[in-house]
DNA sequence: GTCAAACTTTGATGGCCATCACACTTTGAC
DNA sequence: GTCAAAGTGTGATGGCCATCAAAGTTTGAC
């Protein structure tokens, strides 16, 4: 009994609904060089990829934050495949509440 | 001799070409919610406004430091109207540069 | 010249956040 | 069961940045 999920930690996070999410949570999750990295991968990839998959100039827990970040800014959707945790950008629902935002900002990714 | 501009410091202070800044520091010039506020102010003014007449919650000294950020941001110009400092929107050269990103973050300058 | 208005500069302070190492958990493979 | 792989959680730390008060500067008005 209470063998895995205790105290509420549950194996598929908890995500936001996009519409209770301001601008300025938006533009805090987005302000970071490695956060935006994570989207611009997710962006130009065709489905999810695992945390792994995406190289990231920091340590192990520090992207995991950085993935808790972009995911309570309602930008990915995350999800478990074994041991691997998927990403994916919530495209669609984002670009209803932030119209034009996602595609201004991925534009220019590559440049500094 | 040496009156009134000693030491290099203009009166007309320095405008960075547009073309030199990188998203880096747009979103860093952005995500502060007082320089989001003066954005919003000039974007919806017709001509250049003065510091004084955009209301801040801050101190005044802390104003300054707001849009000294956001002209090296490139997002504003400045210039001197007797005691008064004028400030605009650099609108155009700042779509050239970052297509839609102004307009996608003007339409929910009001929203949280 | 004097004065007030409108900013600016300087220095100090506090809080927040990205970062890491280290220990831990969960899962799949053998 | 054992082990390795892939993340997660927990402090702790450091640096940066928004903020302010106080003193200074510049200008126009009188």
């Amino acid at each position: 009994m209470a063998t895995t999920q205790r105290g509420g930690r549950e194996r598929v996070p908890p995500h936001p609904d996009i519409r209770t999410i301001g601008l300025q949570q938006v533009l805090e999750a987005l302000v970071d060089p490695v956060r935006r990295l994570i989207v611009s991968e997710l962006y130009a990839a065709p489905e999810a990829l695992s945390c792994g998959t995406i190289e990231l100039p920091v340590s192990k827990s520090t992207a995991t934050h950085h993935f808790h970040v972009l995911r309570e800014a309602g930008l990915i959707r995350q999800y478990y495949a074994g041991t691997s945790r998927m990403n994916a950008l919530r495209r669609d629902e984002f670009d209803e509440s932030f119209p034009g935002l996602l595609d201004a900002l991925m534009a220019r990714a590559d440049r500094a």
